[in-house]
DNA sequence: GTGAAACATGAACCACTATTCAACTAGGGT
DNA sequence: ACCCTAGTTGAATAGTGGTTCATGTTTCAC
């Protein structure tokens, strides 16, 4: 199901991010259509397996299964069990803050923003379940993987609310806590509201969280 | 280095729960005081372990070898490796709700409450790195305890800011979703700013969320 | 003191699966 | 057409580690 990892070669997004996710090691690129094709067919069969089975659980061979190939064709793109679990990560990291991320910059104002980003994610994420419990995953299984992901958004998040700040939208406060903070809300209500349970809207959930981001509890 | 399990026979609070996590299945209750300080050793030596090493690459064997007892003595207790893991969790929740609820009961107010639970949270959270990590892990490896664990929290949370607003302190809102939201600021402030860098204090970390849960971003 | 139940021991068992490899096939450049 | 490289195959390997079990020792109620 997912789309990415750009195995062919649209431009991709230039991310300056941290020492480099990339390309490196891991996987290698393959050279015909051929193999583009296989290759594709294994990542998409991972992320199936993984996100239904857990890291330990799925199976290589399963994978290679499910991508209608032979066990051996899965050394030939990557180098572990590990490694393609890796790639997987930065894929969908990736993915989804593509995905966030147009919903919060078309809205008016910072508390639009906040509502449009929270009910973008926890629909994504009722739309990509697997891909929500690899990525928390990795915490265990490529846990510089995990902090990269995290560490990523709260940069630009808190980067965004210094903006704001400066802007005279929101108030003075250490905004890396507040980012944190913030991007820890989300999750939790993806996963209950999205992943758990669906039967409150995005938008219902989104409206109480962004309210909470906006004024906090205090009586009016 | 956990306290607990309550493997004697001390009073334990009575939790109404959910179904059922107490000693239904699992493990086997000692009945001598040598068997007592064996299961505690095993106890303490699957917290180091499952901490350090996370549940699939921790050991039966090497569990076995830091509480210094023979590889199949475990199974005079549990039966299985999950059976342990599960055991730790549910005691771990326990420890855990424990040690911040007092902070906050012995709060003057629900702003200051919020304060000193987060502050006592990420307190807590450096000095039991390990029981984090396997909470955490849980979400994996016993997907009912992990949601167990933060059912109840939540549920209990939310009962609070009702009563809050029932007096007056708190505005009006979807109660859960809150709690969960604030829920989950919690625990990746507790990641962030309690397991990866302890650079800055408790309190200062505090101070910003509880103003943010108390009165939004909101410019005054 | 005694005996039965509780507990301890650790080598052996066994199932499982990531990874390797040597033989084989397809593809595209010339 | 041809050849060389990229890619494919799946059975064999190899290491692992959870679990069992038959035997021995300790505890404690009576």
């Amino acid at each position: 199901m997912p789309k990415s990892l750009n195995v062919a070669g649209k431009p991709q997004p230039p991310y300056p991010a941290l020492p480099a996710a990339g390309a490196s090691s891991g996987s290698k690129v393959p050279r015909t259509a051929r193999g583009q094709r296989t290759l594709r067919a294994i990542l998409d069969a991972a992320a199936e397996e993984f996100g239904a089975a857990g890291y330990y659980e799925a199976g290589i061979t399963r994978i290679c299964q499910r991508a209608g190939v032979a066990t051996g064709s899965f050394y030939t793109y990557f180098e572990s069990k590990e490694a393609v679990f890796r790639a997987l990560v930065a894929d969908m990291s990736r993915q989804m803050r593509e995905h966030v991320a147009p919903h919060i910059l078309a809205a008016p104002d910072r508390l639009a923003g906040e509502r449009a980003g929270i009910a973008a994610f926890i629909g994504f994420v009722r739309h990509h379940k697997a891909m929500y419990r690899i990525i928390d995953e990795s915490a265990f299984v490529a846990e510089d993987a995990y902090r990269r992901h995290y560490v990523e958004i709260a940069e630009g998040y808190a980067h965004s609310l210094t903006q704001a700040f400066g802007g005279g939208e929101i108030s003075d406060g250490d905004m890396m806590v507040r980012a944190w903070a913030i991007m820890g809300m989300n999750v939790f209500l993806g996963l209950r509201f999205g992943v758990w349970d669906e039967s409150m809207s995005p938008d219902a959930v989104a409206e109480v969280a962004a309210r909470l981001i906006g004024e906090g509890l205090r009586p009016r």
